[in-house]
DNA sequence: GACTTAAAGTGCGAAATGGTACAAAAAGAA
DNA sequence: TTCTTTTTGTACCATTTCGCACTTTAAGTC
């Protein structure tokens, strides 16, 4: 039987959660996005939280279990804004120095120090060894590849590029663009240091302004 | 005084080592670059090296110690063989295919898995927390781009290059695609897919052949 | 052969780490 | 009020980890 949810705030049967897994996650990305995966503890990551271990593990399993939900939550997301900034109705420069701007000031921020993109920060030293994070890691990039070769193809069809151009090429450079530009953020390179990567490519794609 | 060597292997006072340094470090490089600087137990280090704690310690001090060594190594090794493929005496075509063509196989090799660069797949992760190690991330980077943008400027006064031609940025997206391949390597992708990076920024750099 | 030097090897200890068993608490349901 | 449900909180355990004190070994030197 379907269960009516007249209102949305239903309280569930037991104890009232302190802080809801939606945020705890959020918190515990965090963490790992400051430190990397190995060196985020549990205690750090329950300090993060405000959650102990045990409540830790019976929402989200063990360390790597948390680590795969933060992972896969932070491609999604990033698929996600990236298509969304993509969106065809505009100039293809536009949409790029959207992509690339937007890319470098969150790459630029963070508490601590600058923390780049959290896959860039996180997962490319732990795919090595663990064959589950590569896999997310590849999928996501090889989805970012593609988002950018779909909208590259577009852009030729609209006559915004060379009928020539090898869009493929070009859809990986700006992969490798944003790569860059998280790897030189956690290296402490300031805003304009990381947004030069960006205009750099898109000046190469579009053309210099 | 200064001591005269007679002879090359003139053997020092106490009991001999069993892996001399410069082995020993790149035994223990090898370690890091597999698992990250964080995941790598000095239990691991030793196995590696072949060397006890102990001894690990009197070489090299402390962790923190024998990883800044890996990485300065792997710094000087990177500058250098970077420096002399990019030599001038060739068209700059072949400088430059020389350069990703060796960073693609370079980047796919390891025994456990693909690898990447030891920079990027070791301190990227740790930068953000250690300033050293950060400082050392972004100098390493800072003087690829500088190397890159000399090699370009050379070309471009050799009629190699438009006079226009944006040398800062290329050099900073030649980088840049050097990061993104050592990314992708890491996430498993296969000689070809690495190699396609490079492809595609010479095809951009220099036109397509 | 006795002495010195420098490295290897042994073993310890304090702290941190991942993980879990079990009790206490806070809510709704009967 | 009593029972159920679900989460929090406490305490604990086994293992790992880093680091070091101390002994032993292998050489050269006198």
């Amino acid at each position: 039987m379907v269960q009516k949810e007249s209102q949305a705030e239903r309280r569930p049967r037991g104890r009232p959660r302190k802080v809801d897994p939606e945020t705890a996650l959020n918190r515990a990305r965090n963490a790992f996005w400051d430190t990397g995966y190995a060196a985020t503890s549990l205690d750090d990551l329950s300090a993060a939280t405000g959650l102990n271990r045990p409540s830790l593990y019976s929402s989200f399993g063990d360390k790597q279990a948390l680590y795969l939900a933060s992972l896969k939550k932070s491609r999604a997301e990033l698929t996600g804004s990236l298509t969304a900034a993509l969106k065809p109705e505009e100039p293809l420069r536009v949409a790029l120095e959207r992509v690339f701007g937007a890319a470098s000031l969150v790459y630029t921020q963070g508490e601590r120090a600058q923390r780049g993109c959290f896959l860039i920060g996180t997962a490319v030293t732990e795919a090595v060894a663990d064959p589950e994070i590569r896999g997310e890691l590849k999928g996501a990039l090889d989805e970012i590849d593609a988002l950018f070769a779909a909208r590259l193809a577009r852009a030729r069809a609209a006559g915004e590029l060379a009928p020539t151009a090898g869009i493929d090429g070009l859809a990986k450079l700006a992969t490798a663009t944003l790569n860059g530009m998280a790897v030189r953020a956690r290296a402490g390179g300031d805003l304009d240091t990381v947004a030069a990567f960006g205009e750099a490519l898109v000046d190469t794609i579009c053309g210099p302004r």
